[in-house]
DNA sequence: TGGAAGTGCTGAGGTAACCTCAACGTGAGG
DNA sequence: CCTCACGTTGAGGTTACCTCAGCACTTCCA
């Protein structure tokens, strides 16, 4: 057993907590789909903005370009999305989410935001909303501003 | 840029953007100390529960043996902890840490607690009061119970 | 006392999700 | 025309895990 229970804790480590028993739920709501999780959130940056370019959808997702060919690729077998070349610039191209990749991720969304809610309804309405208040101003004040590359190894 | 500004968001996305925060803030406390994330958790288990077996810091980890003996190892080659034959059972080897590991667990720890409040003194009194309040609640009920093995990708 | 079971280590091979560097084919634009 | 930008590809690497299988010791029980 991991240590969860540990009595005290600080702050930070008692959000982590929270944090475990809301990535396991996610996990969970994601499994019956056979998406990864890196493909996810692809999905759903393309569900935000339309098609983009794969190099735009590098930067949202902070990964290398080369990596989000990858993504593209992998998602693009399953059919939840295509390319197409950009009306723009005939050497660029467009990544668009296809039907069934609306839809996948809409269903997957939904099935995930109800886990989340699960362990949120465990909440009273009034703690509830006022957990909402303290993280929405603890968010606010975390504008990433600048791209922090991930300590990548390189050679 | 990554979005983080999406303007509305469940509460569970709220949740995860001060997640990031709390993250980026965390792995920049990490950095100059050279160790990586898993050694670290490693490492704050054994400063917790004291000599343990390289089995039982796989369960606490939640990783396969194989594993462990791996994060053993690189803990050891920095000279943070040390390999002793246990007194109890002569076929068993007790992981320590060495003083050199305890106080760079403790630096480490500290370093991070003083980020993670450095996000959370952002807030009133009151406020982080309250939010320990809930956190604490959604925390204590999710008692993870069961040990949920990683999708393994096995053969 | 002898064989079964447990503990840990090691090697081999694999996965996911990333990374860099170095081309390469097109097309855009001065 | 020549250079730069865009996307792609290949090669090679990292981290942090995984499984399976085999070895060397103990421990323990029948």
């Amino acid at each position: 057993m991991y240590d969860s229970s540990e009595g005290d804790g600080s702050l930070a480590e008692v959000f982590w907590q929270v944090a475990r028993r809301l990535r396991h739920q996610s996990r969970e709501a994601l499994a019956p789909w056979g998406i990864s999780p890196s493909q996810l959130r692809a999905l759903d940056v393309l569900l935000r903005h339309g098609p983009v370019r794969p190099g735009e959808l590098a930067e949202h997702l902070r990964i290398a370009p080369r990596s989000a060919t990858e993504v593209v690729d992998a998602l693009a077998e399953r059919g939840l999305v295509e390319r197409r070349p950009d009306p723009a610039d005939r050497r660029a191209t467009q990544v668009v989410v296809t039907a069934a990749g609306t839809e996948l991720g809409r269903a997957v969304r939904a099935a995930r935001a109800a886990e989340a809610d699960r362990v949120f309804a465990e909440l009273s309405d009034g703690d509830r909303a006022e957990l909402d208040r303290i993280l929405r101003r603890l968010a606010a004040d975390g504008i990433p501003a600048e791209v922090h590359p991930r300590p990548g190894p390189g050679p």
